[in-house]
DNA sequence: CTGTTAGCGCGTTCAA
DNA sequence: TTGAACGCGCTAACAG
């Protein structure tokens, strides 16, 4: 039943050893054309196909690369995912994916069992800044498995890194609603164990001093990213005393939830709201009301990151040099916060 | 600098032969427990880990699974991924994720690569009826290893798939628009050569006909699936002597063009035209007009599929029972299509 | 130019 | 209960 040809089974046809057969399959310049011909046609004939698994045993190399994100169907993960296998098939490389849910420990068994399973690399997105990070660099640094951030990282000596700047992403879109006009800028952040939402935040508030705008506190809260943590967020923030004219939230969902509500409570946007997101998730342009919203590039950053690693697979030697690629982020300027027309 | 640990280091410090480590280490019962003690607590010291790569040689099973989809970044195909890999991680199976971009070759050589990978089974949804599938079933099938096909299915004998009932969807999606009274229904459809399109479009029409209305193939327009193509086709139909007063899409974001480009036109949704797509992609669901839309169950159906995966895998001897599962499509109402409220 | 040997790491005979 | 030997399929070293 199973037809799988092994290179003894074409050196036996030929009555030649195997390792004659596995130079002429390898284009080796050791060999005459002639048996080299007549292997190439057998091998042919009997649908040889070359075992991947014997050569990563021999070889040491799988031609495998693990890739760890949260939840594989968030759009910017997704996407990233797209751009890391665009550009490694291109090498042969296949991609095998884990999801760690959020869950730092989670996290650590799919990175243990992706070097059990002797990937040539490893390329992910942190869950949590608090995930036991020294136990991840014995097994992947110790083992010269390249280790590669994307988006959420944390700074670790040994490991390339490629992420946008977060902090010119929260700047250049506090920066723009101050410029719409906008006095009292709120900001909807992520949880403060991921340092994306700590940067975004750093320049969220550097913008505001920049400009002479004070930091209140009261304007800044913590939600999860889904729509209706922005309604709640929303409805918060204008029953304070002073409420904010716009806001600056580091999701898009959120961004969305804070629009819906904004018009439930019949305040007009652009006009007298301003609002912001983060992530250019598709959805935001083609609403009707289309939401400003800083891109990722999540394409680029996922051919990047792999780029990464297959300059550091291919370092001759030992020496793995760090990489840390920052990309810049791009603020898209929609409906939701253009006053001017 | 390597620090892998084999079962022949352990052996050798405990002065025991590898089979004996091998043995305490799989839990075999032919062996002392005091020996069985010892290699655990070596092995611990040690930080042995299992060699996958060289189990999988041994054992002819890599416990990698291949799946090929179009594009990963599709919001459906994203979900379906998730449900496998979240299946079969339970499992110890790795999912290995490949794109066919739509094109039958780059599938081919897809499946062909996993398959040299010695994947365990191989989940795809197909991009192309013309595919040449009696290549692909020659070397799967005789391997023994387990196709599944979801979503985009062709028929074939020993081949296990797991789809929506395409011919419901598009006849409750346009039984729906009768009953909101809808006379003259257009269907914007997919490619031909996806059997889901045609499907779809069978359901479309004998919902027409089961109702006494008339089949009219103006109405039925062939488009990609996207928002421009939606735009550009209701343009068309519009100017039809007759025009259509609703429209049944095969995708959501044409339906999202559709409703783009009446506006434009002044005509009002849904009092004087009534949409409905088909996926329901998130965003059909929070935009200011919510697109009705069919549900295809995408994290099921990645579930399902993975545990026909596993059924076929755990059957004992060759008996390789082919499974097709059908699940029922869910139409979501909303207000794109709602004329009674 | 080609054949022999050995080993990647593991599980599984067959003897003892 | 344990050990020695073998093979999964392949490539690389060493001979010839």
């Amino acid at each position: 039943m199973n037809d799988k040809t092994t290179i003894y089974d074409i050196a036996e046809k030929l009555s030649i050893s195997a390792a004659t057969v596995s130079r002429a399959l390898n284009g080796s310049t050791k060999i005459s054309s002639k048996t080299r011909e007549l292997v190439l046609q057998m091998a042919e004939n009997m649908n040889y196909e070359q075992n991947k698994v014997a050569l990563a045993l021999k070889s040491g190399r799988s031609k495998n690369v693990g890739v760890i994100v949260p939840h594989i169907n968030r759009s910017f993960f997704s996407n990233v995912i797209r751009g890391i296998e665009e550009e490694l098939s291109l090498s042969g490389y296949r991609v095998i994916i884990c999801q760690s849910y959020d869950n730092a420990e989670k996290e650590m068994e799919s990175l243990n069992a992706l070097l059990n399973a002797q990937v040539d690399g490893v390329l992910m997105s942190i869950s949590d800044l608090t995930s036991d990070l020294d136990f991840l660099l014995s097994k992947t640094i110790r083992k010269g498995v390249p280790l590669i951030f994307f988006d959420r990282k944390k700074d670790i000596n040994g490991v390339s890194t490629v992420t946008i700047n977060d902090f010119e992403g929260g700047y250049q879109a506090t920066q723009h609603l101050i410029n719409e006009g906008c006095k009292r800028i709120a900001h909807l952040r992520g949880a403060k164990s991921l340092q994306i939402y700590n940067d975004r935040c750093r320049g969220y508030k550097q913008a505001l001093i920049d400009n002479g705008l004070e930091v209140n506190d009261e304007y800044v809260l913590e939600t999860k990213s889904k729509i209706e943590a922005g309604t709640e967020a929303i409805k918060q923030l204008m029953k304070l005393p002073n409420p904010p004219d716009a806001v600056f939230s580091s999701s898009d969902f959120v961004a969305l939830g804070v629009i819906k509500e904004l018009k439930n409570l019949g305040i007009k946007i652009p006009e007298n709201f301003c609002v912001a997101g983060f992530g250019n998730d598709p959805f935001t342009e083609f609403m009707e009301m289309p939401i400003s919203s800083v891109d990722q590039f999540p394409l680029e950053m996922g051919k990047i990151a792999a780029r990464v690693f297959l300059e550091q697979i291919d370092s001759p030697g030992e020496i793995k040099i760090e990489k840390k690629v920052v990309l810049s982020p791009k603020l898209h300027i929609r409906k939701s916060s253009s006053k001017k027309p």
